[in-house]
RNA sequence: CGGGAUGUGGCGCAGCUUGGCUAGCGCGCUUGCCUUGGGCGCAAGAGGCCGGGGGUUCAAAUCCCUCCAUCCCGACCA
């Protein structure tokens, strides 16, 4: 009897939960895409009623947003719990102590949304999550048998993005799963690393999305290994290399990309250094045509501020310096260009002209390619001059050589020397090695078997889940509109009267809505008074991978044409075999 | 934060250069008729602080100043 009471609250649970008409549903599409949208996934979720602007970056998810979210949680959630973490909830509103504490409070920057209470106490909105975790993980471990420890959670986010852009790929708020790990030394860490590794394939798979885990840079969070997961795409912020050499398998972000140096092969004779004069030529192509040198003759001088004094960079003229890379041979935290007024003043000559020959009162780094240059061109530091026959070592001597260029395509594989090729990907999430970062600067400690006190190894593990439902977007479209992936749909099937003045029609297409509901299918049926065109059309920009269409044929022989949005086929099954062909195509994929 | 652009019914736009009738068009929305297998047709409607404020002028969507918002490019970031 309680089993029989149990069974008909849940059917009655799951029908309320998925029983839906079109005609009820939030759902506005729109013909036109609003003008402000200038990526496909940004387009296709306002023209399809998945999401509305609120603000520049934030944004609401409508009925059918939000349940794709869900899925994608669900995913998440899964996969999570599959390697043994448990979920909790952090908040969102952080006392700025403890980011002093961490001493992120100033490193963050204008990222950080801060705000004050009517006291007058200060706080931020969570960008991240690891002060608040170190700081309850402080208090509440203190024993190795409490570890390893993996916690996570699902929770808004927020950056104050100066340039949010392309919609949920760019946001100022979006929704972020989380998860830390806590172990006892750097072995454990790995094997935490692995799991989230492995966990985080999963997910991206189940998700239907097409992706590679690159090495990565780990920028302000802070830690050693990192990997970033890369939905690839046209449209992706970040640009990427990988090995042409399949069994190779090496990937990166360029801004993390080693770029190994090919030794000088011909050796020229030093000629004498000479200044000639180059009137107006300031741009390595001015110059280069002007004296008829390659590009790769040329020595870029580049002048940066960092919060440690002014840097001159040197690279070689064809090639583009990486900052991520300066940054970190510099060891400092901000580094931007310098202004004309400060280029001026420290090379005494206009922008164009500065070189690294007789620059004073600078330090100076230089690209390890530059090192391998001879008789190389640069600016003479005076208006309308340049040096040729500048050498290194003996004409300038840098007080720092690093790998400061950009990779490109056609470079060095710097695993297996074959060629590397360039593609863009949506970064949807990375996993870091944290260290002991933040259980140092908080004292997160535990005692170990022998009862001394050792901090706690850490890693932070990420996914952008918003971003992930836009990606696959950008990913999984046609002309006509979203193709979704049964696994994050919002609904799997839709039922599509043809005519609903037929009574007929619109009593099967019922019939056929309601049979699936039964079977535990996510099914949707399309009652508005339309005519068929406007319901295909609305059905293929929302992307449901199966549309159910009742008209007179069905009626008539009872077998129902089964549209496939995925591959533009119609099939027709019977109607006797219709639930099992939905559950069977929605298993399968 | 620097450079550029744009703000006119829910969405897409015209009008602004050269100030002047009641501010237009397409889509959407409402009502009626009609149609019903790919955004159908006809008719009648509703809906605007022309981004905000200030100025110039007899008169401002239109000219000037200023603020705000949004988008693009750059610099930064998950």
């Amino acid at each position: 009897m309680l089993r029989f009471l149990r069974n008909r609250l849940n059917n009655n649970l799951d029908r309320g939960d998925l029983k839906m008409k079109v005609s009820q549903l939030l759902l506005p599409t729109l013909r036109e895409a609003p003008a402000e949208a200038e990526i496909i996934s940004h387009q296709l979720l306002l023209r399809a009623g998945f999401i509305r602007k609120s603000a520049a970056g934030v944004y609401t998810l409508l009925p059918l947003g939000l349940k794709v979210i869900k899925k994608i949680e669900a995913i998440v959630r899964e996969e999570m719990n599959r390697e043994g973490a448990q979920e909790i909830i952090m908040p969102i509103i952080q006392p700025s102590e403890l980011w002093q504490e961490s001493g992120r409070w100033n490193v963050y920057g204008p990222e950080l949304f801060r705000l004050e209470d009517r006291h007058g106490r200060v706080f931020c909105l969570g960008p991240t999550h690891e002060e608040i975790i170190t700081d309850l993980i402080r208090n509440e471990v203190q024993s190795y048998r409490q570890l390893p420890l993996l916690l996570y959670q699902i929770q808004n986010k927020y950056r104050d993005e100066r340039r949010p852009r392309f919609g949920l790929i760019r946001g100022r708020e979006f929704i972020m799963k989380d998860l830390y790990s806590f172990d006892r030394d750097e072995a454990g860490l790995e094997v935490s690393y692995q799991k989230m590794f492995n966990a985080y394939r999963r997910i991206f798979e189940r998700c239907g999305l097409y992706f590679r885990p690159v090495e990565a840079d780990s920028g302000a969070i802070g830690g050693s290994d990192t990997h970033e997961f890369m939905v690839l795409a046209e449209t992706g912020e970040a640009l990427l290399v990988f090995c042409s050499q399949n069994d190779c398998g090496y990937a990166a972000n360029v801004e993390r990309a080693a770029s190994p140096v090919k030794k000088r092969v011909d050796f020229e004779e030093p000629g004498l250094l000479e200044e000639v004069a180059t009137p107006g030529k300031r741009t390595v192509e001015e110059v280069t045509l002007f004296l008829n040198v390659e590009p790769q003759k040329l020595i870029k001088t580049l002048l940066y501020e960092t919060e440690a004094g002014y840097v001159a960079a040197l690279v070689r003229g064809d090639r583009i310096i990486n900052q991520v890379k300066l940054q970190k041979a510099l060891g400092v935290l901000r580094c931007d260009l310098a202004d004309a007024e400060v280029v001026e003043r420290l090379s005494g000559a206009r922008v164009g002209f500065a070189g690294p020959v007789g620059l004073k009162d600078l330090r100076l780094v230089a690209d390890l390619e530059v090192m391998e240059m001879a008789n190389a061109v640069s600016g003479a530091n005076k208006d309308d001059a340049h040096f040729i026959n500048v050498n290194p070592g003996r004409d300038f001597n840098p007080d720092q050589v690093a790998d400061l260029r950009q990779v490109q395509a056609g470079d060095p594989c710097p695993i297996c020397g074959s060629d590397l090729e360039e593609a863009r990907g949506i970064e949807v999430g990375q996993v870091f090695k944290l260290g002991y970062k933040y259980s140092k600067a908080l004292g997160a400690n535990y005692l170990d078997e022998k009862g001394a006190s050792i901090p706690i190894c850490m890693g932070s593990y990420g996914i952008g889940v918003t971003r992930t439902m836009a990606a696959s977007v950008e990913q999984n479209h046609d002309q006509n509109g979203i193709i979704w992936p049964v696994s994050i749909a919002p609904y799997q099937a839709l039922v599509v009267p043809i005519n609903t003045r037929e009574d007929e029609q619109f009593i099967l297409a019922e019939k056929v809505y309601e049979l699936l509901l039964n079977a535990g299918v996510e099914a949707v049926l399309d009652d508005r008074q339309e005519r068929a065109g406007v319901k295909f059309k609305d059905a293929d920009l929302i992307g449901y991978p199966l549309r159910l269409i009742i008209g007179k044929q069905a009626v008539e022989s009872s077998n129902i044409e089964v549209f496939q949005r995925k591959n533009g086929q119609t099939i027709t099954v019977p109607l006797e075999q219709i639930v099992s062909f939905v559950k069977d195509y929605c298993r399968q994929i």
